[in-house]
DNA sequence: ATTATCTATAGATCTATAGATAATGC
DNA sequence: ATTATCTATAGATCTATAGATAATGC
């Protein structure tokens, strides 16, 4: 049999024929929710608008979730996972003979490499105040952890004259690593802003340019290491 | 007469009593905008729920407004332009003998304070994605202006081995400077996390502790001269 | 039988306008 | 006469549910 047979579905064929049938219908969702938002917010976006960028009729949207709460959830969850796993890893396998400094710029190359290959910059979600809610606490906690994060590293990365406590390093290296964000708003992201940014977290934690060059070296084995 | 006749005023009396009659309809329309923009976003406000706030009734706002974007684009406007009036007159000022350092720590200090003591956390609303329609692009200008300004003091503050270019400072500057919102948003702010958030945009133009400590004094000195 | 869509629609908004009304100002 | 409100409402949404339908799976 001739092998462009399209591999029919189950269920009532769509009123327009799939045009990305290669995500399931979830996914297509998922996708077109997390641009919508992005590009002008959660309440601006309706289930309409949704739909008719994945090609469905607005009441199908409601056969995969709940309602748009729900989409925004699963969004803002899968896009702190990433960052989150890598870095509860890395905190315990940090071998003792590495550095602070290495570890922490490890984090901020993985946090700032995330948030640029992530879809439709689904970074700006955090920024959206409809996340202040308290539907959204899950997130925020783990997004919290992400920060305290920060805040511990750079804190054992710190040279002595660095006055900041943890909690406010982890405020300010977080905010930092996004920049990326409003890079990405702004236009392409370069390696060099990429480098840019991790450089400045560890200035902020007070090391000299040598130190830099040095934490960042400890970086890229770190990494290298936990690429499997 | 009795001083404590309220001052009656032209047109026909609210259904509810004016509860802030200090203030124009006008201005008691911004700040409850502001409040509730800022809590819940733009578009999930609703000019209802501004209005039941003010004490009015929804359709008496036009009266003042032609409708909820030009509550925005004033709001907008009104917060960058305090920190933009300083910053040209600063600039400009700006006597050879003072140090770069010491005119970025100033503006720094002036744009932290600005945003810490604006109502409601005004600064959050730069964030919201509504802002990126082209209905706002005075604003979007002017803020650009101050991030252009950022990047030109952070480049003349700059230890030579800092390799970030004026238009990377700039982002990253005013990205570290709006931490404050984010701290804002979390709880109160004090004395400290000013002052970290000075020092860290110090660091981040490769100062050491003695050079951070001499902007900050330059600053203290530019500020008072500039203060009438 | 199960799945994934569709059509149709109820009910709840929400924005903005038209026109009336109740004050002060002249 | 002017001003700042009010009441009433049209028209345009928007979300979510009910129930029908057209595929595949067994």
């Amino acid at each position: 049999m001739p092998s462009d047979d399209r591999p029919t579905r189950v269920g009532r064929p769509r009123a327009v024929p799939d045009t990305s049938p290669e995500l399931s219908p979830r996914d297509q969702i998922l996708d077109a929710a997390a641009a919508l938002f992005v590009e002008n917010g959660f309440s601006a976006t309706s289930t309409r608008a949704i739909a008719e960028r994945v090609g469905v009729r607005q009441a199908s949207l409601y056969y995969h979730f709940a309602g748009k709460d729900d989409m925004l959830v699963e969004l803002l969850t899968t896009s702190v996972r990433p960052s989150l796993d890598v870095v509860r890893d890395l905190e315990q396998r940090v071998p003792r003979s590495t550095s602070a400094a290495g570890a922490l710029a490890a984090l901020v190359l993985i946090d700032v490499d995330t948030l640029v290959r992530t879809p439709h910059n689904i970074g700006t979600l955090y920024l959206l105040p409809e996340v202040q809610g308290e539907r959204y606490d899950g997130f925020r906690v783990e997004r919290q952890e992400l920060q305290d994060t920060y805040g511990r590293l750079g804190s054992r990365a710190a040279t002595p004259d660095v006055a900041l406590t943890p909690t406010q390093l982890g405020a300010v290296l977080i905010q930092l690593a996004e920049t990326v964000i409003q890079l990405r708003r702004a236009g392409r992201v370069e390696d060099e802003d990429r480098d840019a940014i991790v450089t400045t977290c560890l200035r902020a934690c007070g090391l000299d340019a040598a130190a830099v060059a040095a934490a960042r070296h400890d970086a890229e084995s770190l990494l290298a290491a936990a690429a499997v």
